[in-house]
RNA sequence: GCGAGCGUAGCUCAGUGGUAGAGCUCCACCUUGCCAAGGUGGUUGUCGUGGGUUCAAAUCCCAUCGCUCGCUCCA
């Protein structure tokens, strides 16, 4: 089978069973946007539910945020992300890097040709990389949206929406770390809706215009702070257990592991195992300049193997960034690095401080910056560090969509055969957990019961009733909406209470009670 | 952004200048004692949209929107 025709195909039944929509189809369809349908925003919900519980609720270490989508234009001044539509960019064709046209010519003492609105660069001007003149022309990014605050379309009123949800996480953080009655390490959590004008949206929802993350700001002690209340950094090569309670000593590196273990938890409780994930550890030319690390998770979609998360180490670029632009402090007093510092005397003080001026030398730091950081440290404050699980939900969705996609030839006793489209989805994922059925629709005390039993479990799951049509048609509507169970209710049910209970993957059936039936389906559905 | 292909019922598609169709789905009733296949009846389309050519356009032309693929892009 291709590659498209699996999208097609998949496209085709999302649409059909009403997982997805195209957006605003009525009018033609808008470009990059997709609307969720009945059973769609179901598994969506469910999506982040499952998110949720896992980072913020099962945990005493993240507390949650839902912050606006539209914030202080200065914000995204700080993130690093007005750069790059302010100013008209230029890419090296050969080595794939961009820079600001501007600069670009300053750097090599030329100058831009402006007319107008419309730049073009001098002749001459080379790549600052590769030296390469092989580069675009100069083009504005206007990657973020814009809009107005305020009735007036004016400049000093416009807006963005924004590009990322994590940015107020930061911006917000000295609220958070007032208010949460948490210290570092802890973690900011937010999920919600993100804009970014796609210069050319693809494969179905993938990339699309307007779409939903689940982000997670872990933040921790630098690791010299960590040092000075330990006595040591935990590191990878110290093998230490990531799938237990995290420890006092570990450093960024195994911080950024444990949280890969976590998401890859996770993604194995609804229904995506390690095997059918890769991570992909971004090299040194392709990290962020202000990234220590970044692994991405990437599920292998019938369009290419493709990014669900990123789990990138970022250092203290963030909340360093927004200090700077904002003048305010983001440092964090730490009791426990104050009492050890206040234990070491002048000489370990004058060791210490020059083993980090050392280190941070190595990485092109300045030893000025490296003795002004360490200063702060014998006070007790520093910048926390940060550790960002950034994942799509939209993504997801189509990842557990693409991966729960299953035709099965069936050969019946008399030799027929018969094709069957099941959506697998893990339990905890389905978008209804439960079809309830009556046998047949013309007994009167038979569908009673039945429509009892429906009402009773469906104050617990979502459930679906359905009445039309031969029980196997009902079975194999259920398989197509992904529906893990469905419980048929009988002549037998009326006797001693019992319902058949007929699984989607093996389509075999049991007898069950209905409380037995109820302690089954959440042990399952977890 | 460039190039190519596509757009007809909810889905899959036929229809190349002359009355818009098929299969499946869906709905109602009947039938049906556990895996889509029985019976009867029924709903659904400005043929993506707009304009043009023509006595006449789903069909030819132009534009536009959307989808797919390749390049590009993905801070």
């Amino acid at each position: 089978m291709s590659k498209k025709l699996d999208m097609e195909i998949l496209a085709s039944l999302c649409k059909r069973r009403g997982f997805i929509f195209q957006s605003s189809e009525l009018y033609g369809g808008i470009n990059g946007f997709w609307d969720y349908g009945p059973l769609g925003c179901e598994l969506k919900r469910n999506i982040k539910n499952a998110w949720w519980k896992h980072i913020v609720r099962t945990r005493e270490d993240v507390v949650g945020l839902d912050a606006t989508i539209i914030m202080h234009p200065a914000i995204w001044k700080a993130s690093g992300h007005a750069d790059g539509f302010a100013d008209p960019m230029v890419d090296c064709k050969d080595c794939r890097k961009r820079f600001r046209a501007d600069q670009l010519c300053e750097e090599q003492g030329l100058e831009l040709i402006k007319d107008g609105k419309t730049v073009a660069l001098p002749d001459g001007a080379k790549c600052p990389a590769c030296g390469s003149r092989n580069l675009t022309a100069p083009r504005s990014f206007n990657l973020m949206f814009k809009t107005f605050v305020g009735p007036i379309e004016d400049d000093s009123n416009a807006a963005w929406l924004r590009p990322e949800t994590a940015q107020a996480i930061f911006a917000q953080f000295s609220n958070i770390i007032a208010t949460a009655r948490q210290k570092v390490p802890f973690g900011v959590a937010q999920m919600g809706k993100s804009f970014r004008n796609e210069i050319n949206p693809r494969n179905y929802t993938f990339r699309s215009r307007e779409f939903e993350q689940m982000e997670l700001e872990f933040f921790i002690r630098p690791d010299e702070a960590v040092e000075l209340i330990c006595g040591r950094v935990t590191t990878l090569a110290d093998k230490p257990d990531l799938t237990g309670e995290p420890q006092e000593s570990w450093g960024w590196e195994v911080w950024l592991h444990y949280w890969i273990e976590q998401r890859l938890a996770w993604y194995r409780s609804i229904g995506l195992p390690a095997e059918h994930l890769e991570l992909y550890w971004q090299t040194g030319d392709e990290l962020a300049h202000y990234a220590r690390a970044c692994v991405d998770i990437e599920y292998a979609f019938p369009f290419g193997v493709q990014e669900l998360e990123g789990i990138a180490a970022r250092g203290d670029f963030d909340l360093t960034q927004h200090q700077r632009h904002s003048g305010k402090q983001m440092d964090v007093f730490d009791e426990a690095l104050k009492q050890a510092a206040d234990k070491l005397d002048a000489a370990a003080k004058e060791a210490f401080t020059e083993k980090v001026v050392a280190e941070w030398t190595a990485r092109n730091q300045s030893p000025e910056a490296a003795r002004a950081f360490v200063a702060k440290l014998f006070e007790g404050k520093y910048v926390p560090h940060v550790v960002e699980p950034s994942a799509g939900t939209d993504r997801l969705a189509l990842a557990l969509l693409s991966n729960a996609y299953d035709e099965e030839t069936l050969t019946d006793d008399k030799g027929k055969t018969d094709q069957r489209t099941v959506m697998r989805f893990h339990p905890s994922i389905a978008p209804i957990k439960l079809g309830v059925f009556p046998l047949v629709k013309n007994k009167p005390e038979l569908y009673a019961k039945a429509r009892e039993i429906f009402a009773q479990l469906q104050r617990r799951w979502n459930c679906f009733w359905d009445e039309s049509g031969a029980i196997g048609r009902r079975y194999r509507r259920m398989d197509e909406a992904g529906t893990p169970w469905c419980a048929t209710v009988d002549f037998q049910t009326l006797e001693d209470g019992t319902v058949t209970l007929r699984d989607r993957d093996s389509m075999q059936q049991v007898r069950l009670s209905v409380p037995e039936l109820i302690q089954k389906l959440d042990t399952e559905i977890g």
